[in-house]
DNA sequence: CCAAACGTTCAGTATTGACTGAATCTTCAG
DNA sequence: CTGAAGATTCAGTCAATACTGAACGTTTGG
């Protein structure tokens, strides 16, 4: 790996750290999108990021459950290839979506949390909750339109 | 402010804790969406949400960087008063697109970084660009609709 | 001009949580 | 069955950072 790749990398580590993973579920996921080969094992990654195997063993673990990374194992071979399948962003993409559900709910309890107060004290939330519900509509329908525009333009489904 | 209420500001103060923000700055944007009446001094918002008057300083500082809440200040009177403002959410889902902004930034440079390397390789990352950029599009408009349909709705700009 | 009320700053503290590395478990070859 | 190589687990360490609280600066009323 270049120094440019090493920048991506870390860049991703950042990301993915501010984002609820771990920064080092975020180098991981980087090196996973530009390696050669595109399969690796846990021990080429641990070396390759000068990390410990337990921090790619952990981290790995979060990326699977987010589906950011495929784990596959060849017979007669003990060692597990790990790599970052097709749709990973559109994954992604997803995952924002339910950031804003989860805005919601908590929304709609501080709307409970108010009872009988009178509109003007409740228009603050209500305010909130049209714009949320309406991102939270919009986000996989634009996520639909996508993959449906690059179905027809490439006849893949991915 | 009663107990619905004390755990929407913790809901709130967890949520923009994960978000980038701290967790304090999310408890005093929660509790001036609920808070009765809607402007608060900093003296009572310390004492409602039992922290120091510092702390507030600071996350009021933040949330006002971020456009989430506005500092108003009444003749006469050396208080300094702070609510959050309409159009608040609007504003926050902006924020989101400039999150994409950011990671299809970063994911350029990756691509730079792999070179001359040979199509199957950059795959990878140029899928990942299509979906960033396609929802980085879309967002704004998205919320340009709504902001026009909110405004035919109800003749008000927000 | 003085005093009081309010907000800000910043050094110190406590807590969180990510990473390390050794021990353990698992899987395959011989 | 035995040994070796890989992956996982987990207790411990370390660093980042959010919050506290006292000292300071600022503004207004007397």
């Amino acid at each position: 790996m270049n120094d440019e790749g090493a920048a991506f990398v870390e860049a991703m580590g950042q990301f993915l750290g501010s984002s609820g993973m771990t920064p080092m579920a975020g180098r991981v996921w980087g090196y996973l999108l530009i390696c050669d080969p595109p399969e690796q094992t846990a021990g080429e990654i641990a070396a390759e990021l000068h990390a410990s195997r337990g921090a790619i063993s952990g981290s790995v673990r979060l990326l699977e459950a987010a589906m950011f990374v495929r784990r596959t194992r060849k017979r007669g071979d003990r060692r597990e290839y790990f790599s970052a399948p097709p749709g990973t962003f559109t994954t992604f993409a997803m995952n924002a979506g339910a950031i804003y559900r989860r805005l919601r709910v908590i929304l709609e309890h501080g709307l409970e949390s108010l009872g009988d107060k009178p509109p003007p004290l409740r228009a603050r939330l209500e305010e909130a909750l049209d714009v949320v519900r309406h991102v939270e509509r919009e986000i996989p329908a634009t996520l639909e339109r996508f993959v449906a525009d690059r179905a027809a333009n490439t006849g893949n489904a991915l």
